[in-house]
DNA sequence: TCGTTCGTTCGACAGTCATCGAACGTTCGC
DNA sequence: GCGAACGTTCGATGACTGTCGAACGAACGA
């Protein structure tokens, strides 16, 4: 009935709180920057499921919150599965070119 | 007598073992970044006193010890003092833009 | 030769991290 | 209303991290 108030301790950056030692360390584990990889192809918004990790869907839920509270990705409920997009714009705002750049060096 | 056989522990990548979480890692230290951006203003070698940090010699040593092995910067030893330089060339190769993306993103 | 300077290494410590299984809460379909 | 599906949270665990002081080693200068 009520809303759901999970992540209520969840700090989620506004675009001028970005940190860039944050993101960087967000992007800088291997299962963080495949979830980061596979939303930026989709250019989309992309469920938790959808992720082909070869992790343990508590460690995934846990990959997800470093992003989220790094400001590199926000999460919405949509009934019961959740859907994630990259703050793109945000990023980009704050630290022009870096998603692009990672996202590349990442493919080589 | 003997030359220095300090170090010997140390994995430094070649330009190809070089690996993006390791440097994004390396970069997400405050201390480091400010280290990586002291020795990218300078262009040149620098010795580690020359940096002012707000830490011990003891940390300082380490942290030039993990941009070692994540492979961003070089280091030489010239009397007692050791001098760093950024391995420009090798991170550009390997990862197009990052170094400078990075940089120009620490100072916003 | 002796003391100083510069940096590394060691041991310790507190904090964070990635990971997991288990329990839980929501939501949806039957 | 029941059970399945989907994610979150908890507690635990082992590994790693940033930090320090102290001891050490090598090189330089007086």
């Amino acid at each position: 009935m009520m809303t759901r108030n999970l992540a209520i301790d969840e700090l989620v950056p506004t675009r001028e709180e970005l940190q860039l030692g944050d993101v960087l360390h967000a992007l800088s584990d291997p299962v963080r920057l495949q979830i980061v990889r596979t939303l930026a192809d989709a250019d989309a918004e992309v469920a938790c499921g959808q992720f082909p990790l070869a992790v343990t869907k508590a460690t995934v839920s846990h990959h997800f919150k470093v992003l989220r509270e790094a400001g590199v990705l926000f999460s919405r409920y949509e009934g019961t599965r959740r859907f994630h997009s990259l703050r793109r714009a945000d990023l980009d705002a704050r630290f022009p070119d870096l998603l692009d750049t990672v996202l590349r060096a990442s493919r080589s």
